[in-house]
DNA sequence: TTTTATTGATTGACGAGTCAATCAAACGCT
DNA sequence: AGCGTTTGATTGACTCGTCAATCAATAAAA
C-alpha cells in the first residue's frame, strides 16, 4: 500500500534496524540484506533512500551520537551547581543507554573506523570536542586548571567506558563512582 | 628455492605483513591476498601456515601485546621506587612504538573485535589484567588505595591513548604527562 | 621415495549496487 | 465526478566484483 511521505519512517526503520544488528552482530560484518529484512524492505529500498551502505552507518552513528547529546543536555539542564554539572557529564557518560550492546558495539566501530573514515573521524572529533568542552565550562568556577583536568576527565570516562563495556566483570555502577571520585580528588587537589 | 625450515620465517612474514598491511588500510578490510602478496608469497602458502584468516590476524594481535610486554617487563626492570615503577608503565603505554600507525589501528580492531570473537576477547582481558595487576603491584607500597587507584589509572591510560592516537591534534607526550600528573595527585590526595 | 615448500588455477559463496517494471496515491483538467 | 498523467514507493531479479578456501601439480631437498 504504497503512501506518500514514507522517506523519514523508511530511514528512522533503517537507523534503528541498522543500530539493532550492529548489536546483534558484535561489529560492522552486516549486510545491507540483514538491515533491510529486519527493518521489513528490500535491499533496493535501503539502497533507494541512503545510496550506500557507508551511508546507512553514518547515519546510524550520527544517530546514537545525537541520543546521548540530547540525554547529557537533559542532565546538564538540571544541574544548578558547577560541581553537579560535571557530576550530571560523568553520570550520562554511563548511563544504561550507553551500555546497550547496539551502543557498545557502535562506539566501538566508531573508534575502529574513525582510522580510515573521515567522515567517522568527523563524528567522533565532534563528540570528544563537545565533551571537552562541557567539562571546562563545568569545571572553570571551581578548578584552577579547567583546561588540562577537563582532558584528563574527558579520557578517564572514555577510558572507564571501554572496560566497563567490554569486561562483564566491571560495571557501568564502579565506573561512573572511580570517575566521581576522581573528579572529587581533583577539585580537592588544587584548593 | 624450496628449503626446509621455512614455517616459522614465513609465520613471521605473514604476521608482519599483516600489520603493516592493517596500518595502511586502517581497519581490518585486509585481504588475505594483500598480505600474502606483501610477505612476498602466494595466498595458498599463508592458508597452509595459518590455516585461515582469523588466525593470521590472532597471531598479529598476539604479537602485538607480546611485544608490548616485553618492551613493559625492561621498562619495569630499570625502575628503583615503587613511584619509578608506576612511571614506567605510565611511560611505555605511550612509547612510540605504540603509536606506530599500524599499532594504532590493531588497537581499534582489537576493540572493536573483541565483541564478537572470543579468542580476541580474550587477548584483550590478558593485557587489561596484566597492566591492572603491574600498577597495583606498583602502588601498594605508596597508596592506600592501591586496587581502586590501579584500575582508574589503567582506564586514564586506555582513554588518553585513544585520544592521542586518534587526534592528530593532541600528542603522546601530552597525553603521558597528564598521566603522570594524574598519578601525582593521586599519590598526594591520600597522604 | 618421502617429506616439505610452493603456487596457479579454480571453486563456491556472498554481497553491494542497479534496473526495469509494478502499483497506487495525488494532481490537474474538463 | 470522470479521466489521463505524474510522482513516489517498492521489489524481484540480475550483474559484477571480490575473496576465502581448496586442490592438484611441481620442485627440491632429505
Amino acid at each position: 500500500m504504497p503512501k506518500v511521505g514514507m522517506e523519514p519512517i523508511r530511514r528512522s526503520a533503517l537507523v534503528q534496524a541498522t543500530i539493532a544488528e550492529i548489536g546483534a552482530a558484535g561489529n560492522l560484518e552486516v549486510t545491507v540484506g540483514q538491515i533491510a529484512k529486519r527493518a521489513g524492505m528490500s535491499t533496493a529500498l535501503a539502497h533507494h533512500y541512503f545510496g550506500g551502505k557507508d551511508q546507512i552507518f553514518l547515519a546510524a552513528m550520527r544517530h546514537i551520537l545525537r541520543e546521548f547529546g540530547t540525554e547529557l543536555l537533559q542532565a546538564l539542564g538540571q544541574a544548578t551547581t558547577p560541581f553537579a554539572r560535571a557530576s550530571a557529564i560523568i553520570q550520562s557518560s554511563f548511563a544504561p543507554s550507553c551500555f546497550a550492546p547496539a551502543t557498545i558495539s557502535a562506539w566501538m566501530t566508531l573508534y575502529a573506523q574513525s582510522q580510515s573514515s573521515v567522515e567517522t573521524k568527523r563524528l567522533l572529533k565532534l563528540y570528544q570536542r563537545r565533551l571537552h568542552s562541557n567539562l571546562t565550562h563545568a569545571l572553570r568556577p571551581i578548578s584552577k586548571h579547567p583546561e588540562r583536568y577537563a582532558h584528563t576527565l574527558a579520557a578517564l570516562i572514555d577510558g572507564l567506558y571501554l572496560r566497563a563495556a567490554l569486561s562483564s566483570a566491571c560495571d557501568p555502577k564502579d565506573a561512573c563512582d572511580a570517575a566521581l571520585q576522581t573528579l572529587q580528588i581533583l577539585i580537592e587537589s588544587d584548593q
